[in-house]
DNA sequence: ATCAGAACCAATTTTGAATTGGTTTTGGTT
DNA sequence: AACCAAAACCAATTCAAAATTGGTTCTGAT
């Protein structure tokens, strides 16, 4: 092995950038690889990634790689992350945020058969016999709301609020009654946000869910 | 083995199901093994779990195990999956929804010490001598602005929303000019957005944020 | 003292075996 | 022939160990 400079080893590795048809991630070959082929040591050719990272070319992680470009910002939090460090209030001024946003582009976008659905999710929400089929129908609406948004993002971050919800609000099952009283308040919120939407009215569809969300907010408060 | 009714598994199953010390996920013992635990065979097992499946009492997957309780809807995209469906002008969509509302959650919320941060990468954003570190520091911003929501939750949403982005606008680095003109029309969005922010402008900020955001859209159609 | 290469360590990925529910086959009983 | 329990097999998932990857230390030659 010829000894060559450090900036030699830089220059070569600049030229494998410059050059390399890299996969989709813009991953290297392992180092160990990377200095085999380029003909130079591994120390020599860590100092020029060392190099190189504090330039922000390329970004390197033990056990995963080497890649080009900036290190991401690692910041996303998974699930369950998301359920740890959250609360039932925060849950719902999240939803209270988010969800009329999604009625207000589902009253954009929705197809026919889409509010068709919608209807149909209400009414079998109005006459279920229980509340666990009171909710899986009012989760069924609410996500056809999102589904109607024609946004698959905006339905992806739905479902993650959805899931956290569920997750935060687990094991929570109303005892008493047995199923929801026949004047329960949604009932009459849903028949707006889904009339709404039916009529095309975005911002009225945006209201109704936040003044729906905002009733359920009240109703989880008063039962603090 | 004493033949016992489809019946009296049954009731057999729903006292197990009454009594037994489960963990929290609600996972029962396999199949293999409550058969045996319950002297009854996996197949009369099975027609009362299958029984009790349908009542929602439980929920079975292969692979998985048996759990108590409806089977959560797993609609849970994780952010590869969302990568997959998505596309840039649909992320934008997404943004133009969510952001405005996060930037009115900010408004109310944010601290002192959070809006002197927004201020000081606004600044650095300007300063920015590559268009790499200008979007770093504009990545920085829009985080403050999810921080200053003070809803943990939000701040995952807004953390999953970036992380699609950053997968799929991925690689489209800007190569001429080397830095953002002094008059990129960011700087100023980006100035009003802070101004409504401190002034606690709730309205303002979302209206700014969701102005800023059509101009981005509008500068990526023109690109496209 | 310096440095290259080897060896070792910690984080991550990969791989194959084990586990789990779902289905089919087999053989005994009626 | 019909029915059913048990065994065998299949598909989905989990788990543990091996392999891989970057990071650091050690060793031996100069």
């Amino acid at each position: 092995m010829i000894e060559i400079t450090d900036a030699a080893v830089l220059t070569r590795v600049r030229d494998f950038l410059a050059t390399a048809a890299l996969p989709d991630d813009g991953r290297l070959p392992p180092e160990r690889e990377l200095a085999q082929s380029l003909e130079v040591g591994r120390g020599a050719l860590r100092k020029a990634l060392a190099t190189l990272q504090s330039e922000g070319v390329v970004w390197r992680h033990v056990g995963k790689g080497t890649f080009t470009g900036e290190r991401p910002i690692d910041t996303v939090a998974d699930i369950n992350a998301m359920v740890q460090r959250t609360n039932p209030l925060e849950v719902m001024s999240a939803r209270i945020a988010f969800e009329p946003e999604v009625a207000r582009c589902a009253a954009l976008y929705a197809t026919a058969g889409q509010v068709a659905e919608m209807r149909s999710c209400m009414l079998k929400a109005q006459q279920a016999p229980t509340w666990r089929q009171y909710e899986q129908w009012d989760n069924k609406l609410h996500r056809t709301i999102g589904e109607a948004s024609q946004n698959s993002l905006l339905l992806g971050l739905l479902d993650t609020l959805n899931a956290v919800r569920r997750a935060v609000t687990w094991g929570r099952l109303r005892d008493t009654p047995l199923r929801p009283p026949g004047d329960h308040h949604s009932f009459e919120e849903h028949t707006r946000i889904v009339a709404a939407i039916a009529d095309r009215d975005g911002a009225g569809a945006a209201d109704a869910m936040r003044r729906h969300l905002r009733s359920v907010e009240s109703h989880m408060r008063d039962r603090l």
